[in-house]
DNA sequence: AAATAAAATGCAAATGATTTGCAAAAAACG
DNA sequence: CGTTTTTTGCAAATCATTTGCATTTTATTT
């Protein structure tokens, strides 16, 4: 028996990113949009239910070069986020999800000729979208 | 007449990592290793030559999902790291250069089909070596 | 070799993101 | 309601990294 405890702020924090799935939050721009919307959690707050969704596999931890914070992104198992690898805007921070054929004959090259077997959930490729690529090309 | 000064510390630290171009290191690392060598710095004086390194682009400096430090791992012009991608074990922290001709695959990939213009120098891809692999498959 | 200028160093303290200890408030369940 | 367990907030700790500043070292010029 078990009890069921539930945060407000867990459930709040899991929402809003799910209805972000093509982005990635720190904890302190997740805060300030939680205040934004009158849900007025302490930052210690947003950490702790930060650790436990990370825990529970519905959020992943990122962190990048040049970025001194943790991002974190929407986790959810149809997404196969584990089984694919994640473009990262340095610029904008939209990420692009890999999904496609051609994710498989990487995987399988890496495997087969340099014997390493990638680890998606912690890889990310950085660099710039369709949409920053055009305006910086001003 | 722009005077040239050098530090010693910054001979050693690139040398060091010259010598090992399959790995990445931390400041502490890089720091305790220096002082088994019989050179003793402040660690902030590790710091204060790593920035420079780096700005000169003799280093790189990285920062992986997990990792609470940065790494650096040397960078020559010959070396073309700027040009490809990086395996980083997980677990040993070896570093493999993914200078094969399917890495151009993969960013005409990215570009052609995704709009993504891939920066090799902050994209790593993080994994499991094959001695890692095969130790961990006892 | 001494004087000057610029850069490198060490120390202490600041920073910034994140974590922890602890007491109080909230939720679950009998 | 009363008890138990979890969540929260606050203050303080932590850890990697950076900064301010006075001192030392180095390069270059007399």
């Amino acid at each position: 028996m078990a009890k069921e405890y539930h945060s407000k702020y867990k459930t709040w924090i899991l929402d809003y990113l799910g209805e972000r799935k093509d982005s990635r939050l720190s904890a302190s721009e997740i805060h300030t949009a939680m205040a934004k919307d009158g849900l007025n959690a302490n930052l210690v707050t947003i950490y702790r239910n930060l650790d436990r969704l990370v825990d529970e596999k519905k959020l992943n931890r990122q962190k990048i070069s040049g970025e001194e914070e943790n991002f974190y992104q929407f986790l959810a198992p149809d997404l196969h986020c584990t089984s694919h690898l994640h473009l990262i805007c340095s610029k904008c921070g939209r990420i692009i999800h890999l999904n496609c054929e051609f994710m498989k004959e990487i995987s399988d090259h890496l495997l087969a000729d340099h014997g390493f077997q990638i680890d998606c959930q912690d890889s990310a490729l950085v660099g710039l979208c369709r949409d920053c690529r055009a305006k910086s090309a001003v």
